[in-house]
DNA sequence: TAGATATTAGTCAAACTTGACTACCAGTTT
DNA sequence: AAACTGGTAGTCAAGTTTGACTAATATCTA
């Protein structure tokens, strides 16, 4: 699973209504394209594909107040909230090396409550200490390591990667504890938005070294 | 760009000519089907793609001799040849936070002699080094981090998967100068590939826990 | 030896992704 | 006032990915 399902109904439900020139406009705020598949076509893709599901609620909208073709509003549902929450646990929990679907949960991680926040963290790291100790016991070869070779590097980065993995959400556990953001329940939520009119100020369009197509 | 051109190049290229069952085979004795999208439908896509394109050559064959339909054979083409060597310098030189790219290329850096493959390394480290210089300065708020909330959690998370995939891919470089592995014009080289006949000890077909679909 | 099961090899439709393209309007030059 | 520029909003075809399905032979088992 790809993280724009979890994007598009995230930046919705935030916004209330959004068009789509606005959600890629936040998606593109939070540097989403940089290290996600949240480009104008998938955006527009799910967007029509889940109100199709039932998961948004299309609006057929008035031509733009701000110049350009006409645009569709959409709204999320309650099937759709019920599914944006269970993509984000999900995402929070599971461990598949997909550094998108992480982000894309942190994101709207405050969307949760602080205690379940932290449990879904917690479990996530449950999750990757299992998954290590399963998969090193069953690609170590009997007659010892040396028989993998050049592959062994395979392994061994993937076991490296899932170790910091671990290593940094537990971290991010710490800092939760601690106190660190505004939750579900706990008063006026951190904006992760544009407001109406407001400008990007890190979206220029500019490329950074090691930019991939 | 994802992991399965350079995935089946490789493979058919070490057997010299394959059917799309073999490099299936040899993809999954790899585990590429646990941490790329090494799957039948996209390994039988690519080899139709690739012939297609003359990377490969396809030679329509006779009924399979152990039971099935009858199975087309491929070839790498000398064009394939260069497509894959340039894939193989790319994914273990570009930073794109993909791990099966990379894990792909790890799995091939021995086709390449032992001082390229650690000048790419190396200029994997410079690149990833520099992404971050960018992407710190460019996302870091006037006002202070403080700004970003929550969100900052993403950037943070972004940076620290730069830091030890660097410092991985130190590791690695220390390893391979110390003499670990052979590589091209050493000598007989590392078969990482099932010869004919010899069963898989590692692929049952088996799921492991945080394992995704 | 008939039926069940496994293995070999691959196909296919549906969904998703990509990047380039279109179209519209506002403001700014020439 | 015609032409150009730039932002707004979205479409589209081509390519890719997925997961379930087919079809053929071999092997086991009652």
């Amino acid at each position: 699973m790809s993280a724009i399902r979890l994007l598009v109904l995230g930046a919705v439900r935030q916004h209330g209504r959004a068009h789509g020139y606005q959600v890629r406009n936040d998606l593109e705020y939070w540097g989403a394209h940089e290290w996600s598949n949240a480009k104008p076509g998938s955006i527009y893709h799910a967007l029509k594909q889940m109100a199709k599901q039932g998961l948004l609620l299309a609006h057929e909208i008035a031509p733009s107040t701000a110049g350009g073709p006409p645009r569709t509003e959409y709204e999320i549902t309650d099937k759709g909230i019920r599914e944006y929450l269970k993509l984000l646990r999900e995402a929070l929990t599971a461990y598949d090396q997909k550094p998108d679907v992480l982000s894309a949960a942190l994101g709207f991680m405050v969307d949760l409550e602080r205690e379940e926040a932290l449990e879904l963290l917690e479990e996530r790291v449950r999750v990757i200490e299992e998954w290590r100790a399963s998969v090193t016991e069953y690609y170590t070869p009997v007659d010892g390591p040396e028989q993998l070779g050049h592959i062994g590097e395979i392994m061994n980065f993937w076991v490296y990667s899932a170790d910091r993995g671990a290593e940094w959400t537990r971290g991010l556990i710490e800092r939760i504890k601690g106190g660190a953001y505004t939750f579900a329940g706990e008063g006026e939520p951190f904006m992760g938005v544009l407001a109406e009119g407001v400008e990007n100020p890190y979206a220029t369009g500019e490329s950074h070294p090691g930019d991939r197509q």
